[in-house]
This record gives structure tokens, sequence and C-alpha cells, in this order.
DNA sequence: CGGCTTCTTGATCAAGGTCAACCTTTGTGG
DNA sequence: CCACAAAGGTTGACCTTGATCAAGAAGCCG
């Protein structure tokens, strides 16, 4: 539950920025994004990162997130997952509330940014300032998705789209190898994710597995073929779902 | 289908400005968004907006209109409504792809701007690019409300929820009349934004009529105790639902 | 080696979908 | 102003999908 503050990584030598898919800074940029830089913060697997308190946001640097809200009756949704160079906390630092949790899925590691300066980084770096409505439109598109597939596609291709968005999503992190990528989520976290239960969800990986659509083995995901499963789930690549991680 | 351009709306006497939900302009932020109007758009009930041609964002000034996405087999999902006030096509203009299609509900009257000035925007307006953003993390905030619903909660509380919704969004924008609000959309609407068949909707629309929450009648909803039907969909009154427009 | 959590599968049950029919409102042309 | 067509609303009967319950297997950690 209690996050570690430590060493800063530089944000000049963070390993993070080194991916294209990540917006390139400029120097004036990045010295400006170093100053709002408070520290890191390491998170045990299933901690809460509490984010209201002294109205930071976070760039996830490493490990798994997810953002999640629980209703009244007990039963959970998770809304998305935040996978490394996600930003988290902006609605906490810009409208002073939140309506969601999020929990460490495994070990993570985030910086912590001031997020008291976002409103002189809009005077003075506009261009950082419009990636950053960029990057939340992309974030929209991708909950967009998320909706469709709630509201209208069935159960396999549900957790087929899923995985495959992930998947998308750690590719474009360099973090795929071949044709497997880690897939620490649960059965139960799968399930909240795309409002099914538990046992519903085996059925269908079952099924996917038997269509060899994609195996998951050992906290591993293998698709084998991925066109063959966009095509089952619908899936469309998005282009450009690159972002603006303000680390 | 086709808009008919019109002799614009001055922004300075626009009615919608009047309501204190929206953003107040400063003199000099309202002179550059009045540089950035291109004319008015009437649409006739039914028609698709078209958004790709000339990278222009719309500020709706009058009447409903959906954001729905058309699955390959046939199904749509609809993913927002779109009332006074609310702008469209800013992902069109920033991200120069769209994966959704905004249809009018009801006869509409845009305002069309020229989204290609965004970013002067951003480097002359920080304050209201900052609110830009604001706006969006609140639709984000309506958008995880929605996931949500369709992921863990039952019919009768999904269609339940969003017409109370509705119902609050409508009360920000004065259009509510004592207990009731003009309620446009169809059956099949209804369903296709709460992800259940129309045939679904009916017994959950009898339902809460019979549990005297709700009633639509004549294109018109009523709601007896919003606190009643609140308990019951487990709604919660985001403080803060204001936005921010640009005409 | 226990004692935990997660995974997996079968059996049964309920929520919601589909089909089909009929009714009501709205809109249009004579 | 009426007649008729078309679209939307309403309901019942039946079927499919996915939830719930229950129990055993397989990892994982002290």
């Amino acid at each position: 539950m209690v996050g570690t503050s430590q060493a800063a990584v530089a944000c000049r030598t963070c390993t993070l920025r080194r991916n294209p898919v990540f917006r390139g800074f400029s120097s004036r940029e990045l010295s400006f994004v170093s100053g709002m830089k408070r520290g890191d913060i390491v998170l045990p697997a299933g901690a809460k990162l509490t984010t209201e308190q002294r109205s930071s946001i976070y760039t996830l640097y490493e490990g798994w997130a997810v953002r999640c809200r629980t209703l009244p009756n007990g039963s959970r949704q998770i809304l998305d997952f935040v996978l490394p160079g996600d930003t988290v906390g902006l609605p906490a630092a810009l409208l002073g509330t939140v309506d969601h949790t999020v929990y460490a899925l495994t070990r993570t590691v985030l910086c912590e940014l001031d997020g008291g300066r976002i409103e002189t980084l809009f005077h003075k770096h506009a261009a950082l300032a419009l990636s950053l409505l960029q990057a939340r439109l992309i974030e929209q598109r991708r909950t967009d998705a998320r909706i469709t597939l709630l509201g209208r596609m069935g159960a396999t291709q549900r957790v087929g789209y899923l995985l495959l968005e992930l998947r998308e999503r750690l590719k474009d992190r360099n973090l795929v190898t071949g044709k497997s990528c880690p897939m620490p989520i649960r059965r139960t976290e799968l399930a909240d994710a795309v409002g099914l239960s538990k046992v519903h969800v085996m059925r269908a990986l079952r099924e996917l597995r038997t269509r060899d659509l994609l195996q998951i083995e050992a906290r591993t995901l293998t698709i084998p073929n991925l066109r063959k499963l966009a095509h089952f789930t619908g899936y469309v690549h998005a282009r450009g779902d690159n972002l603006c991680p303000l680390l």
C-alpha cells in the first residue's frame, strides 16, 4: 500500500523515451518536465495508488496497473489497463475529483510529477500541451472500442479482442518477443474487464485455444496468427497509437 | 444528408454561452473563437454529419445527435449522446482519422469552426486550451460510467441510469421543466446505447414505470423522484459537469 | 509438506435475445 | 379532412447465452 520514494531516474536518460511510439521532446520541454519531477514510486502487486494527496500525476515506468470502479453491490469493472508510458491521475490534478481507483497488477515503478504545474506547461509549452490532448483523444478511442465490445460483442470475441489489443499496445512498447508477450493478468481481471464471469472467460479462452487463435500459458500470451485473430474479433489496428508521456 | 450553410449566429450573441455551466470567455478569447467560425450547419433528423472533409470541428447548438459505431455484423453501438454545447470532431481535426460516425437524432443546428486553428489556439490561449483538455476529461468520466454500466449492471438499471444521466445533462442546459424533459430518442436507440435488444428495453421500461421510477410518454421523460431513481441505479451526480464549448 | 490462491470443468439456472403478431402514432397524398 | 402506408411501440412464447454453484486439480509460498 505504501509507495517508496527513491532516487529519481533522470528524465534525460529515461529509457522509455527511446521508444519511437512516444513523442520526442525538445530539450526545452525536457528540462521543464524534469523540473516537474517529484520522485519515483514503487508499488508491490496489489497495492492501490493513492492519487488524491498532492495533486500528483504519474507516468507508469514499469509494470502493469488497472484503472477500475467498484459498484455498491461489490462487483468491479476494470476500465482500462495501464501500461508503461501511460499517464495516470490527470482527472485528480485537473478536475479535483476522481471516480476510479488505480491498482498495481504487478510490481510497478511510477514517476511522480507535480500536477500543479500543468497550467504553466500549457502557457509555456503549447506543443506539448497539444500532445497531451491528443493522447487523451487516443485513449478515448480505445475506450470507445471497449464500449462497443461490452455492448455488442459475444463472449469469445470480447476476450480475443481485449487480448489482441493488449498485445498491440505491448508491441508498441517493445514488449513482444516473437509471437508471445507477457500476460500477468488473472482470469478474474480478464472477466472484470470484459464484463463476464470468471467461469465464462474460461470457456471463451478454451474456444480461442481450440480454434488456434491464441493461448495463455505460464503468464504468457501466444498468438500464432495475428490476422486470423483480428478477423475473428473484428479488431482494426489503429494507426498512431502513440502517446505523450510526461516523463 | 446535406448541411445547409447559413448566415452565422454571432458568437458574441450566442445564447448557449449565457448558460452558467459553460465556461466564460474573456473578450480576447471570444474574438479568437469568432475568427475560427466558418458558418452554421443545419441537419435534418437522421442525417449523417460528414466530419472528414475540411478538418472542421463543430459545436452542437440545438438538437440531439449520437456518436456511434457499426460492427461488421451490422449491429450498432451508440457511444454517446451529443447535446447542445458539446463539441464534435476533435479526433478528425487532431488525429486525422475517425473511427465513429455522428448522426443527427432530431433536426440539429451546428456551429462549424476551423479545426486547423486549434494549434494556434494552444499557442495564444493557454487557459482556453486547458479547458479543452478538462472537457475531454469530463467526457472520459462519463465514458467510464458507460463502461461500468455495460459491463456490470442489469438491464433495468442500465436503462434507468442512462435516462437519469441524460436528464442531469439536460438540466445543466436548462432543458428540464419541472419533473419532465424532452426525450426524443427511440427504443431502438436506447437499446443500442445500453447494449440490449429493443424488446428487452421495453421490459426494463415497464419495470421502471411499475416501480414509479420514471415514465416516457409522448417523447417526454418524467422522473417523479430523482433520489429514488439515483438510489436504484447507483447514479452519482458528478459535480462540475461543466464543459468548454468553442463557440 | 500443508495452506493458500488460481485454474479448470461439469451441472443447473436465470437474464436477456429472437421471432412473430398486433397495436398506435406519425406522416403523406388525394 | 380522411385514407392509407410506414415507422415505431408493445406484448407473449420460446430459445440462447452466460451466471452461479460446486468440486477437484495445479501452482505457489512459508
